[in-house]
DNA sequence: TGATGCATGTAATCCGTTACATGATTCA
DNA sequence: TGAATCATGTAACGGATTACATGCATCA
């Protein structure tokens, strides 16, 4: 069984109730942001069929000046289901990296273009850096151990990989510079 | 057009001449490895592709004690090609863990589970430390720029992702004792 | 008035993996 | 003798993304 969609609805689910848009949400700049993803293509068929075989229960929530959304809560055989899910030994991480690759090829591209991918990564980073510092700040999810192991493993890594960034740019930079001549 | 297995096959290819299984060990074990993935069944078929419509050239290589092998070798079509891949700003680093995922969901899982997860990813993590070291040593590749800037991102990272682990063990332990008493 | 956020959903498409098929050699 | 390595390839399948379709409210 291992990961997939369902699984992962069924993990967000397990804290709190939600619809298909707060669960993609939640997954787009929440907890999860940085090592999961997930669109609202394969999101909502998910939720559907899940609510149909039993391991959720829906209901639909009226808002003034919104769209009515659909609340999707966990049921006791989705609790089960995910236990299983989550009794097999995870598989190996996978990061793809198009920046590292471009890197390794540098010299197919002009010190510009490196220059403004090399901008774009360490603002992407940044930004899912800040996004962890702010949820470590709100009080709300950080109680138990997983958020905070959780929280703690992206900062030390997307960390690290800042402080690398931003030690090895000007040498970077002056290497350009030496094959441009 | 961007990143897939003809730009990754075409990058490769533009450092030296390899085969579809080489190819494949290349992102097995070597420089790539902890930044792409791509199998058999999508390299063969792009080698043979990009062959018909010029962008490599193939060569029967016969071998004593082992079969034929067609050895690929990139024209300056496929460097045309690749360089205009490239010159696409890289898509952000896709990073995607289980084993996150299931630190975050603790609470579904068994402490004896939990610690077999942790030991697997420790032992993975260095595995791909190892090989960074190994390539590090190797005199062969290490001569550009780019593979030194690609092999210290992923020696920093990995790092501190082992770093954070072994801090963080004994303290997980515990919390899963208290919370069986 | 035009973009952005809230909200749900479907269908086409893509891109790749897995499994299958084949076969020789070497090492334990 | 059986597993592992070398070596190439195809077909079925899966899993998710992208684009499309719709519609109201708010803010600039």
């Amino acid at each position: 069984m291992a990961m997939n969609i369902r699984t992962l609805c069924l993990g967000i689910l397990s804290f709190q109730e939600a619809s298909g848009y707060e669960l993609k949400k939640e997954v787009e700049d929440g907890m999860y942001s940085h090592f999961i993803d997930a669109s609202y293509g394969s999101i909502y068929p998910a939720l559907t069929q899940m609510n149909a075989e039993g391991l959720l229960t829906v209901r639909s929530e009226e808002q003034s000046g919104k769209p009515d959304k659909k609340v999707y809560a966990i049921t006791e055989e989705g609790r089960a289901a995910l236990a299983k899910s989550l009794a097999v030994i995870p598989a190996k991480d996978k990061f793809k990296s198009e920046f590292l690759f471009e890197m390794l090829l540098q010299q197919f591209i002009s010190k510009d273009h490196m220059s403004r991918a090399i901008d774009k990564q360490h603002a992407d980073l940044l930004e899912d850096l800040g996004r962890i510092e702010q949820m470590k700040k709100q009080e709300c999810n950080c109680e138990d151990a997983g958020s905070k192991f959780v929280l703690g493993y992206g900062e030390s890594v997307l960390r690290a990989a800042v402080n690398y960034l931003e030690a090895q740019y000007p040498r970077l930079q002056q290497q350009k510079m030496k094959a441009a001549e």
